[in-house]
RNA sequence: GGGCCCGUCGUCCAGCCCGGUUAGGACGCCGCCCUCACACGGCGGAGGUCGGGGGUUCAAAUCCCCCCGGGCCCA
């Protein structure tokens, strides 16, 4: 039988792929195989549910795809591997989406339980339309997922969401409470301190003049915040100022409206900012919130929730907060009280998901205690392993960065419920039993009257808030071990489990995950956690809808096939790194696979391999040399990297067996020469051991190829992808992997040499090509390779070429 | 204001933690070769004072300090 038989085509093409993908499912590779009570070697990975709120990007396809690389790299160690995909489908961004793309406003219409029920159903099928697209792209790169149609908007999910809440609550780590938060106006939900960003602004800093109270002097303030002026609740300088040391226990005078307040010594104020003095509002930042609690001092609130200015503003009420900064400016311009007006760039905080700057105001919220617990938590990241290990660094700052509880609550509508009751008659709160998905703004109270006061049912009203998202993404590793089911078993699968994520995620799932899983179990949730960089465009940046920069891989995919985005997924950078798009990349990755089938297709030619052989020194070497760079790739597959083995796999199947290795036996193997036919058997051998394993390594990276030919070579029923590496092909004793390096040398060599003289490679060498000594046992083949007169291994007493060190020719003919 | 990361052939990416042979690879470029696995290939070549300066050392891309440039995070 002959090459084009077995593998009939010469280059590697996608659609080749989309026939495996059948097969795949056909032979339920989709189909997880782990069993949490009864096996012992296994892996459950914490997949990121992702957000489905568009098509997929070159980023996330790539960070998807690597989880796979993982998943199976570890199968073929030997593990059970549980990858779960399922949608996070709680949140902010579809009701987003659907409040632009229907032009309505979710609070308005949710106002109605019959209103809510028909927004909900609208977020739902935008949901699913974008889920359906998520699958269809992993499911074309190869990905073997374990698809759950039950995301986090699942009963399924939702439950174990408000089982774990109620579990907290019930140990007293759950609080509310009516405090200053952080509050998007353009959302109406708070926001914890994960969910703000810095974002550069322009803005405008006045310089404004106060009186003092008991001496009529004038003092300028400078402020971002003039419509926060009725909200000032004390003017600060800095103990060291002493431009202002006379202004001690005096008092100011608040322009236009005429509110006396404080003069304090305070290090928050800088004395180089402004003009050093700083008027504390209720509350322009951070520090004035602190400030505030610290002194005691009653805050005038005169923001509300909508984001409009209210009564304690004054003549500002009901303005937009622009609005009122602009009229108040112009007022006191108008009225001499303003000195200066300087442009500047500040760091403003935002909410993440819409950019709108925050406020701060206060709510009656439910917080989860997290900042009595910082030390604890750091410590319990002691015991998990990072890959790599710089990024701890991120989580161990960010945990020491917190500064209030977290705030769990949120006025919005597509998310977990919070499961409470509250007596209107007197405040107390009921939960239900754990374990059932409720929805208490829609059914009636879980008990019959109220146990503390015994107010009737109706006097019970439910809770309409539901959780900030990462209270529910926070315990996806609780539900994807069945937690709620059988806590001693996922008790166990913790300590097997790896989660997989960015970089840019460690403040938000990580550490809420940590803290969660800690508090409810007291372990730390993972044995593993895999940091991996960002995905940015060809240029360098982050890829963004807005920017309008980010590349999507379908076209890539049609036109290279997955496995050379595969291969792009995975050598586009270190572990932990970002990682750029780069179609030149893919192209490599295509023409590895095209270069791995035309190895297949030379070697289909040398089927009997296994009967009766003899291996020459170059075999061994062949052997011993692969199966120390497969030791080598597997150790990086088990400290879950994928970067190293590519480039390691790469270099051994191309630069040294195809180019030198298969090169120097294709004589032999032909059975030319003066080679025993046991020796040629030998060839053969060697030949295909070699290239089993490296299919078999590389499979996890570039399944496609690997697999159209493993079953045309080897088993035609049997994927790669159920293969184990096994002990006997990493054995070998013997064997002096050196020579290959050797053997490298001197075929660069020789080429080289035969190149410089305008020779062909395959002409003969009228010569004596003379090699180091250790090259003793490689003499023949290397004398039929380059078809010299004779090889001797030792150095001559006379030559006429020196090739490189040690190697020398002795030329016999004048002629070339 | 504090912290972290990065700056290496034209381009992109390794090497740096654990100093030591001519600093690797991919893409691109140049030259030769359609040799019976592969021209989406083979072989060869050009191309780098490793951002700059200083220090440690027999020896530094690699360790230390400062500066410049780019990015991220936190105040």
């Amino acid at each position: 039988m002959g090459a084009r038989d077995i593998i009939p085509v010469k280059r590697w093409s996608p659609e080749l792929e989309e026939e495996l993908i059948r097969k795949w499912e056909e032979e339920g590779l989709y189909k997880s195989e782990v069993n949490f009570r009864e096996d012992t070697k296994y892996v459950v990975i914490d997949t990121p549910p992702p957000y489905p709120s568009g098509k997929w990007g070159v980023a996330q396809a790539g960070h998807y795809t690597q989880i796979d690389m993982v998943a199976r790299a570890l199968r073929l160690l030997g593990y059970k591997v549980l990858v779960p995909f399922y949608a996070d489908r709680n949140g902010l961004p579809a009701e987003v989406a659907v409040e632009k793309k229907y032009g309505i406003a979710a609070h308005e219409i949710a106002k109605t339980p019959e209103g809510r029920e028909k927004f909900l159903e609208m977020v739902r099928k935008v949901l699913d339309e974008y889920e359906e697209d998520l699958v269809r792209t992993w499911k074309r790169l190869g990905c073997l997922f374990d698809y759950w149609r039950d995301g986090t908007d699942s009963p399924k999910y939702r439950r174990v969401t408000q089982a774990t809440f109620i579990e907290l609550w019930n140990h007293g780590l759950i609080y509310e409470s009516y405090k200053p938060v952080t509050w998007c106006p353009r959302c109406r939900t708070t926001l914890a301190e994960a969910e703000i960003e810095f974002k550069k602004r322009k803005g405008k800093l006045y310089y404004i003049k106060f009186k003092v109270k008991e001496t009529d002097e004038d003092i300028v303030i400078a402020t971002t915040r003039p419509e926060l002026l009725n909200a000032c609740g004390a003017v600060i300088y800095n103990p060291a100022d002493e431009r202002y040391r006379h202004l001690k226990d005096k008092h100011a005078v608040v322009p236009l409206y005429g509110k006396v307040v404080p003069i304090m010594e305070h290090e928050l104020a800088k004395p180089e900012f402004g003009t050093g003095l700083v008027m504390m509002c209720s509350y322009g930042d951070t520090h004035d919130v602190w400030f505030f609690r610290e002194m005691k001092i009653e805050p005038t609130i005169v923001i509300s929730p909508d984001g409009t200015m209210n009564e304690n503003a004054g003549f500002l009420k009901g303005l937009k907060i622009s609005e009122a900064r602009e009229k108040i400016a112009e007022k006191l311009l108008n009225g001499g009280l303003i000195t200066k007006v300087e442009e500047l760039e500040h760091e403003v905080p935002v909410c993440w998901r819409c950019r709108t700057p925050v406020e701060f105001i206060h709510m009656k919220e439910y917080f989860m205690k997290q900042l009595e617990f910082k030390d604890k938590l750091l410590k319990v990241a002691d015991r998990m392993i990072f890959r790599p290990r710089e990024h701890k660094i991120r989580l161990e700052t960010w945990i020491n960065s917190l500064a209030m509880d977290w705030p769990i609550s949120r006025t919005r509508f597509y998310g977990t419920e919070l499961p409470i009751w509250k007596c209107s008659r007197c405040g107390y709160v009921i939960l239900p039993e754990p374990g059932r998905y409720v929805r208490p703004w829609k059914e009636p109270s879980p008990v019959p009257k109220c146990p503390k006061c015994g107010a009737p049912k109706e006097e019970i009203i439910g809770e309409t808030r539901t959780f900030d998202t990462w209270f529910d993404s926070s315990i996806s590793v609780l539900y994807i071990t069945r937690w709620l089911n059988d806590r001693e078993v996922a008790l166990k699968a913790l300590e097997r489990s790896l989660r997989p994520q960015g970089y840019d995620i460690i403040r938000t799932w990580l550490y809420y995950t940590i803290l969660r899983v800690w508090l409810l179990t007291g372990k730390p949730p993972f044995k593993w956690v895999r940091i991996t960089g960002m995905g940015l465009d060809e240029k360098g940046r982050a890829m963004h809808k807005s920017l309008g920069n980010v590349i999507y891989p379908m076209p890539y995919i049609e036109k290279y096939g997955a496995d050379a985005f595969r291969y792009w997924a995975a050598a586009s950078g270190r572990l932990g790194s970002d990682y750029r798009w780069s179609e030149n990349l893919v192209k490599t990755g295509q023409l590895f696979a095209t270069k791995l089938i035309n190895m297949a297709r030379f070697m289909s030619v040398f089927r009997d391999y296994s009967s009766e052989f003899r291996l020459r020194e170059i075999d061994k070497a062949m052997i011993k040399y692969a199966v120390r760079v497969a030791k080598e790739v597997i150790k990086s597959y088990e400290e879950l990297d994928v970067f190293e083995p590519i480039q390691k796999i790469y270099d051994l199947a191309w630069n040294v067996f195809a180019s030198n290795y298969l090169e120097t036996v294709k004589p032999r193997a032909y059975g030319r020469d003066s080679f025993s036919e046991d020796e040629v058997r030998g060839a053969h051998y060697t030949l295909h051991r070699v290239f089993k394993l490296i299919l078999k390594l590389l499979s996890p990276i570039m399944p496609f190829v690997t697999d159209y030919i493993w079953r045309r070579l080897y088993s035609p029923d049997r994927s790669v992808h159920t293969e184990v590496i096994n002990e006997e092909e990493l054995r070998y004793e013997g064997g002096r992997e050196e020579l290959i390096s050797l053997l490298i040398r001197i075929n660069s060599a020789v080429w080289k040499f035969k190149k410089e003289r305008n020779m062909r490679l395959s002409d003969e060498l009228p010569a004596i090509l003379y090699i180091p000594a250790e090259g003793k046992g490689i003499v023949d083949d290397i004398k039929v390779l380059h078809r010299v007169r004779e090889v001797i291994a030792g150095k001559p007493e006379k030559w006429d070429v020196v090739l490189d060190e040690g190697i020398y020719l002795r030329l016999l003919s004048k002629t070339p």
